[in-house]
DNA sequence: CGGGCTGTTGACGACTTTCAAGATCGGTGG
DNA sequence: CCACCGATCTTGAAAGTCGTCAACAGCCCG
């Protein structure tokens, strides 16, 4: 089995919590049927009903939500391995749209199947929950980050995030990972203009902080770059006991 | 009894899931052991281990962080009825603090009076587990708010989620409320220096929004500051049945 | 080859911050 | 009861960050 093809959401999980080989191959079971959707289209509507439950397998999306004047406000991403609603006990009720960012492949699954899963195997249930409050966190962190820092610190958070969760599923190599996520679309998650994103990007560069190629990222000073994001990855912690 | 000797607590679950009486009961004898805190004064410290179960009876409250070059983000207000970390099974493992915005009336419970509590009374957890909820979505709100929104807007909507969660609990008479909240804080909330929410706060007025006078805040034009803010309450939403 | 999306740049202006100084308010001690 | 003090609120001026507008370049895909 080619290494991009490793099931990143098992991967995840296993990271959160301890899985038997039976509750891995029960995940495994669960997420054949994958769908594609092509980028900048809406795999959750706004004001879904009963939940859009779903695994993303490969490629980047986006929670949001669309505000007066035209301008939208990216709230999450998510990366390959991260679910969504999968935790959800209680009707949902969305004020927010699942977008994809780029070209997505991804497990719809219902409430039946998800109840299922936790039923057989309750270690993904914790790994779930564990995996809910890391995104309580992390939005949070966000909510921080754009309320209280500068341009420059708010995108250098955001890279030192995007690299450390990627790293989580095995997508970054030489400290280098694809970043399909385009200048506007940072900017709606900044707060920011894209213009302003645009020269803040320019601005890591020169200080050579980064390198950023087409949809490839290279972190080249990670020290400097946290420092500057007052990044602490505390609030993604993983794996708290063996 | 008099009415503000209500537990507020005690009404809030009420109105995220039926409780009978019984289970009420339960929850008022959970509350008589109450500690008094002054203004300013950290309830949970930053990196508090296991966790600080508290229920705010009386006073605000805030959820903070501090950040880099002495600002000070806050992510979250406690308002009388207001719980936090009740539902929380995990470790918590926190990574902000809890601090009185004005002299506050608490309880504090440990791990195990919270078990009984979800245990005696199923309906509790229940109504709990809704409110955690309802604080996520507020928090992803926020940061809808606060990055994509501009001062007037941000503060207009922070007023109307104040009047709205103000008003679940009985703390609204007449289109008027308490609001001990300085503008520092309201700066360090809606991420403004605290200049320029005094400005917005003129402007409000100004446009005969608001009247605020000391600490007790007027809603003069409801509709209008809903439409300015682009608020919809819907995240906010209690009892979905009866 | 063409069109659309994305990235880049310049000029200008607006919103917001910072600094600094006063005014006001509420509570405390004399 | 009054004076005083710190905290909070208010105001002005100057500077800076960031947004808007507009145009152009580069790239990918059909």
């Amino acid at each position: 089995m080619p290494a991009s093809k490793v099931n990143r959401f098992r991967r995840k999980l296993e990271s959160l919590a301890s899985l038997s080989l039976l509750d891995g191959d029960l995940v495994d079971r669960m997420l054949l049927k994958q769908d594609l959707a092509p980028a900048r289209t809406d795999l959750v509507p706004q004001h879904e009903r009963s939940g859009g439950r779903l695994v993303l397998m490969e490629g980047f999306a986006c929670r949001y939500r669309n505000l007066l004047g035209g301008r939208r406000q990216i709230t999450a991403y998510l990366v390959p391995g991260d679910s969504y609603d999968l935790d959800t006990v209680l009707e949902s009720d969305t004020d927010h749209a699942i977008m994809a960012l780029t070209p997505v492949r991804a497990v719809r699954l219902s409430p039946a199947e998800v109840s299922v899963l936790m039923r057989e195997a309750p270690a993904v249930g914790e790994a779930l929950r564990r995996a809910a409050r890391i995104e309580e966190a992390t939005l949070r962190e966000w909510l921080v980050n754009i309320g209280g820092r500068p341009a420059l610190a708010r995108i250098a958070h955001l890279f030192c995030e995007l690299d450390w969760r990627l790293k989580a599923v095995g997508l970054v190599e030489d400290d280098r990972f694809e970043m399909p996520i385009t200048q506007y679309d940072l900017a709606d998650t900044a707060g920011l203009s894209s213009v302003h994103v645009n020269r803040t990007l320019q601005d890591l560069r020169r200080q050579g902080l980064i390198a950023l190629a087409g949809r490839s990222l290279t972190i080249l000073d990670r020290t400097t770059l946290q420092a500057l994001g007052d990044f602490q990855p505390h609030y993604l912690r993983h794996r708290v006991a063996a």
